[in-house]
RNA sequence: GGUUUCAUAGCUCAGCUGGUUCAGAGCACCUGCCUUACAAGCAGGGGGUCCUAGGUUCGAAUCCUAGUGGGACCA
């Protein structure tokens, strides 16, 4: 006996180990098909399933799944990326519980334990995909730091280099202290805050007299170069030309004069601190102002602080607050609302600190990668990305690749002892240019020094969709030649800058090509309350427990059934319990259909016309669901196939054609039913894989390595729209019966007599089993008059009667009938004014003309049977 | 602050090229049913100023302008 409830756990598993074993997902190329390939967006190797993760991946397994039943040589590429920083992170946190520090290591140790860190969990990520039945080419998988794709970056660096696009310069970074490194503006968070802001009086040299200055770092005035003041503030005019001693330090500074200065913030005087604020960077250099760094790495005062030196700087500062009060330098201190930039992956506070670092110049190289977007040469979906994406390709500024780790590729930069700098995919390559092109024959590796940064970790994802078909290292390959440019990328739109575009430039910089075709861009996962989910929150459940709680198939039609391209995802786990009981009444589908008994008797006609309208019905879902994936309407694709299976498939197609209890089916109607259901199962496939793949394979006689994943996707056959017509005046006709019963609170099972006024008998005769089935009608007879006290309603211009006796209410009925009268009435004066409206005649489309005359006259026809039914209710 | 995007039922969202009296789906809600596949179900029902004000048009939820309110990106 089958299960009552559909009980996915055993299923899922044993279908996805035959899955694998069959090597279904593997892909390699084939000169006969269509290629379509998708790379997975790598996840971070730390990272654990998210449910970010699971729409993402259910939309590629969508895609994925349709193709390779389409017929097309279907790739799906997985993999991680190394993360560098975050990585590096859980490393250090690693070693420090076992009571290791990181600058007790060389770099070697340190990558040996990152390398055994990322063995014991690198890989959990895919293995919850599987859970999830991403079908994914799992031989494939990549990972950013193993040795090809590695070597990958290094080459495509010194190539960059060598076309001079990579230079070394000295910026004002985005410093994390807590992880001692550079981050890019990407990886800042802006925090509001509740600042304070301290009034602080410095002395004029050489005269009485004081100026006041307004900061909210007041641990920076060693750093001071010079105090600011803007020339059209009549305030200072007399102190233009001073000089001024900074509180406590007693060093003197210049007052300069810049329209940069507003006069309404604070007390109008600014302090200029160019080493630690970029603003006051730009205007040092405007004025060649010495600049005086007080921090070190970690954020600790140095000794060209000359004071608080070894403290941290948030020490220093209540300190130094302290000490100018006694001194009396203190004037007072403000609350204000302010920003602060943190760190993503430590959440440290930024210090803006100048460093030397490596750059990508953007401007040219980032050209194609605007124009083909604009174009539509590569497609954003949903489309109002580009406007997002131009601006920020319009004023890409040069991308900082250097990182302060370890983890990651080591940058291919050889210093010499006097600082000379060569770029060599090897330090042997290093020595032999250094040897040659600067005729140091006397040089060896020992006099080389490889720059101790590696490089950003979107330094080698940009290469991504080209690198795990090894494109870079040997770019004539079968794979890249066959794969490449891939079809679609799904990312969330957060990374559209910092991975997308890159890719994109990458594309175009190292295959002259386009790196995929469309990019749909998903929403956010947000809760209920419209909070993006994190774990820091705790408002996201686990992926995991969700699946093993509602089934992977459940999971996955639940997250997509309300996701459109782009916007973002409220979460409820109704969704996924909707999923859930969606699986569960296929399973009864098939449940009722399995236990069929099937004999050599003749087919009524009614269930021929049933399987006709199905069958219909069925196209035109299948043509309406190839439209919706054309334009990437994944949900709405989902919710044609959803309505046709439980509304018309369930609810009306098996009630029609059921066999009374314990009697058999014929076994035309039989056949028709199962092949109906393949179909259903197939066009489900894509979306609920487990369960397709248990009925698929349950219904018919399957050989031994046949699985629905490679089943022919249906084609849509012919839609005949008589008989669709017919039937949904059939169903309408049934509603009102069901409506009757309701409202006179009678059993399902109290058959009713039904009375058929009409002038297309012919219409009504070869439904009348249907009729008697759905409904329940007693008897069914044709009258040409109306039926005295029986119950009446109209559907088109036919006339129908439920007699009662004794039950009608003759006041409901006739206030029943006037409104409906009432509407058609209304109905038709408007379609008669649209008609009488030259302009409209003139200007409308003819097939939309002649569609309102249509209206208008079965508007008329009906208009006459309601009237001649209130006339007779009225007597 | 700049740019951009959105606003439709209690909630989440469709509504595609302006054209059915167009206002729709799912969930939630109400009523009645444990009917022999399914109560994770079946039958039926109520519910909306399509944000506001103008405009274009024969015709506007849909196009334009302004306003209001939310989001995103940049500063």
């Amino acid at each position: 006996m089958i299960s009552k409830t559909y009980a996915p756990q055993d299923i899922e598993a044993k279908w996805y180990q035959y899955w694998l074993e069959n090597k279904f997902f593997a892909s390699k190329p084939n000169p006969d098909k269509e290629p379509y390939s998708i790379v997975i967006p790598p996840p971070n190797v730390t990272g654990v399933l998210h449910m970010g993760h699971m729409l993402n991946n259910t939309i590629q397994d969508v895609l994925i799944r349709k193709a390779r039943m389409e017929g097309k040589e279907a790739c799906w590429v997985p993999g991680t990326d190394h993360a560098s920083i975050a990585t590096e992170a859980k490393v250090v946190a690693m070693l420090k519980e076992r009571g290791i520090e990181k600058k007790d290591l060389t770099r070697d140790e340190f990558l040996a334990y990152a390398m055994e860190w990322k063995d014991k969990y690198g890989g959990i990520i895919l293995e919850q995909l599987k859970k999830l039945g991403a079908s994914c080419d799992w031989d494939r998988t990549r990972f950013t730091m193993e040795p090809s794709l590695y070597q990958a970056v290094i080459d495509t660096f010194v190539r960059l280099y060598e076309k001079g696009k990579i230079y070394r310069g000295v910026r004002m970074v985005n410093w994390d202290p807590q992880g001692k490194t550079a981050l890019s503006d990407e990886e800042v968070i802006d925090k509001d805050i509740q600042a304070k802001l301290y009034y602080i009086t410095y002395n004029v040299v050489g005269e009485e007299g004081s100026l006041t200055i307004a900061t909210s770092r007041p641990e920076t005035i060693m750093a001071d170069s010079a105090v600011c003041i803007n020339p059209n503030d009549e305030r200072y005019t007399h102190l233009h030309d001073k000089t001024v001693k900074i509180p406590l330090l007693g060093r003197e500074i210049p007052v300069i004069l810049d329209e940069y200065v507003t006069m309404d913030f604070g007390t109008g005087c600014l302090k200029v601190t160019p080493a630690h604020d970029l603003n006051d960077y730009e205007l040092g250099l405007k004025h060649k102002l010495p600049v005086i760094d007080i921090l070190d790495d970690a954020g600790f005062l140095n000794e060209k602080a000359v004071l608080y030196v070894g403290q941290d700087r948030f020490a220093a500062r209540r300190n130094i607050v302290k000490d100018l009060e006694e001194a009396g330098h203190l004037v007072k201190v403000e609350e204000y609302k302010s920003i602060v930039k943190t760190s993503e992956r430590t959440g440290a506070v930024i210090e803006p600190k100048l460093s030397l670092q490596w750059f990508l110049e953007m401007k040219e190289i980032s050209q194609p990668a605007l124009e083909n977007v604009m174009n539509d040469n590569i497609k954003l979906y949903p489309p109002k990305f580009k406007n997002m994406y131009s601006s920020w390709m319009e004023n890409v500024r040069d991308w900082c690749i250097s990182r302060q780790l370890w983890w990651g590729q080591q940058i291919p930069a050889y210093y010499l002892q006097d600082g000379t700098v060569i770029v060599a995919k090897s330090k042997r390559e290093a020595l032999h240019k250094a040897q040659h092109e600067l005729q140091l024959f006397a040089l060896t590796e020992e006099d080389l020094t490889q720059d101790p940064d590696v490089l950003d970790t979107w330094f080698s994802s940009w290469l991504w969709p080209i690198s795990v078909f090894d494109g870079i290292e040997n770019p004539d390959n079968e794979d890249i030649k066959y794969y490449y440019p891939t079809n679609d990328l799904v990312t969330a739109p957060e990374i559209l800058f910092f991975w997308v575009a890159r890719m994109i430039i990458a594309g175009y910089e190292w295959r002259g090509e386009l790196p995929f075709r469309n990019v749909y861009l998903t929403g956010i996962v947000r809760d209920k309350l419209g909070r993006k989910m994190s774990k820091s929150l705790g408002n996201s459940p686990d992926p995991l427990d969700l699946i093993a709680k509602y089934g992977a198939d459940g999971v996955r039609t639940g997250m997509l059934f309300s996701s459109p391209a782009g916007n973002d995802l409220m979460f409820d786990e109704k969704l996924v319990e909707q999923g859930r009981n969606f699986c569960n009444k296929v399973w009864n589908a098939y449940r009722l259909v399995e236990g069929w008994n099937a004999t050599e008797i003749s087919q009524p006609q009614e269930n021929l016309l049933s399987i006709q309208w199905f069958e219909s019905r069925l196209n035109q879902t299948i043509i309406d669901v190839q439209e919706h994936f054309v334009k990437f309407r994944i949900s709405d694709a989902l919710l044609s196939i959803y309505n046709l299976i439980w509304d018309d498939f369930c609810g009306k197609y098996l009630e029609m054609i059921k066999p009374a209890y314990e009697q058999p089916i014929d076994k035309a109607t039989f056949e028709a039913t199962i092949s109906i259901f393949e179909k259903l199962m197939c066009l489900a496939h894509p979306y609920m894989p487990f369960i397709t793949e248990e009925i698929w394979q349950a219904i018919s006689e399957r050989g031994a390595n046949e699985s629905i994943c490679r089943a022919e996707y249906p084609l849509a056959g012919e839609v005949n729209t008589q008989i669709l017509g017919d039937f949904d005046a059939m169903f309408t006709l049934v509603t009102k019966i069901r409506e009757i019963r309701n409202a006179k609170q009678l059993s399902p099972k109290t058959a009713l007599p039904l009375s058929i006024k009409t002038e297309e008998k012919a219409r009504y005769q070869t439904l009348e089993g249907i009729i008697q089935k759905l409904a329940n009608t007693e008897t069914i007879e044709y009258v040409s008059d109306k039926v005295n006290g029986a119950i009446s309603f109209v559907v088109k211009a036919d006339e129908f009667f439920i007699n009662l006796a004794g039950e009608i209410d003759v006041e409901a009925e006739l206030a029943n009938a006037k409104k409906e009268l009432e509407y058609n009435l209304g109905f038709k004066k408007s379609t008669e004014a649209k008609l009488a409206n030259e302009r409209f005649v003139a200007n409308a489309k003819p097939e939309l003309v002649e569609r309102e005359r249509q209206k208008l006259a079965d508007a008329e026809s009906k208009i006459k049977a309601l009237e001649e039914m209130i006339e007779s209710l009225s007597k």
